[in-house]
DNA sequence: TTTAAGAAAATGAATAATTATTCATTTTCT
DNA sequence: AGAAAATGAATAATTATTCATTTTCTTAAA
């Protein structure tokens, strides 16, 4: 079939990916062992080597493409929204979705991730301000149509709004009553908070 | 001299874990080694052992006893202020005002420790919930006043809090430049924000 | 269509490097 | 003298990564 070698390459690198980010998510970065996610993906050790420099390149990947991913749905989510209110109130909702439809995926970009010294100390993640920049467009956009307070300082805000949606996100993904976190709830109970704090009176 | 013996114990230990924090703080996690801690402690690596189960364990007892710490400094500080409304704003100050006067512990407590998967995964992080609970005991104060909004879960509201407090912090901290993050506006914004959307109209 | 040579991809057993931890010995204290 | 504390060289266990070998794919000549 022609084309058949690079959609095979394709999928296997697919395959590694997903195999990764199933393992990662139950056993932890290290404790998931280059030896499971090959056997997931159905690859020998040394195939995956073919694919990514070593083990943390993985994880980065798997950052890189993802964060992609979903910047590009917020977005288009937000391209059918006007005004300001609503749409920062869309991200808030989107970000709480994104998570609970990839809880697996989620687990990585949140927990398993933070692990890794390297990203932490001296990765630029670039898509990680992009999606930032999501939010501090929408208090800007806010802040010229009149509904958002002047005064506030849109980088210093989408680090709040951030650090609070990551972090209850955090809570849902480790909490093993997931009740305790229902998202529409916690939703809600964020985008008014942020939201009340933000617009003028 | 009596006592001594003991006082030296003391010494000892509080040496291993002012080592600890220092090395981990400079060369992260990962990369301090037991024989780096020991050298900057004045002691053998084996002596280390007398004091702790485990390298994790010196990470742990740091989380446990300078949140402790932590926990009695803010507690002291909030007692003289009445009024939901400045005791929140003091809370959050009080965040960065420590994050501040001990930049090697923060970044210990809220960037390495969590690069350690037992902390992540198993522990039950006692004080942390401690801390918390400052927060969510200031808004149903604030709501018994009357001064801030029965509807909002102080539950979700402490772990929103928390996530934007550890947030900037953390970037404060990775900052090169820490200029982008004045601490002093950075937490009248946050407070700002939080206040407004919190109070009753 | 068949074949075969060479290229490319995949394999997985062997390796190599790392460093937390131990413990036999020494030093200090009571 | 005996106990307690401290030492630091030796160990032991781990697993990511490599690479010699095998398998699969591509191409083009017969």
């Amino acid at each position: 079939m022609a084309g058949s070698s690079k959609r095979n390459q394709n999928d296997k690198r697919t395959r590694i990916i997903d195999a990764a980010i199933q393992v990662i998510a139950e056993k932890s970065y290290h404790l998931a062992r280059i030896s499971d996610i090959a056997k997931v993906a159905s690859v020998a050790d040394g195939t995956i080597y073919l694919y990514f420099k070593n083990k943390e390149a993985i994880l980065l990947t798997i950052f890189e493409e993802k964060m992609e991913e979903l910047i590009g749905i917020v977005r288009l989510e937000l391209d059918a929204i006007t005004g300001a209110e609503d749409r920062l109130l869309c991200f808030i909702e989107q970000h709480f979705i994104q998570v609970r439809r990839h809880p697996e995926l989620a687990r990585v970009l949140q927990i398993e991730l933070r692990q890794s010294s390297h990203f932490i100390h001296d990765y630029r993640p670039e898509s990680l301000w992009e999606y930032l920049k999501i939010a501090s467009e929408i208090i800007k956009e806010g802040q010229e149509e009149g509904v958002f307070r002047p005064d506030i300082d849109p980088f210093i805000f989408q680090w709040s709004l951030f650090g609070a949606l990551d972090e209850l996100s955090v809570q849902w993904i480790l909490s093993k009553k997931r009740e305790r976190f229902p998202f529409q709830q916690v939703a809600q109970q964020i985008g008014s908070v942020f939201l009340s704090g933000l617009t003028t009176k």
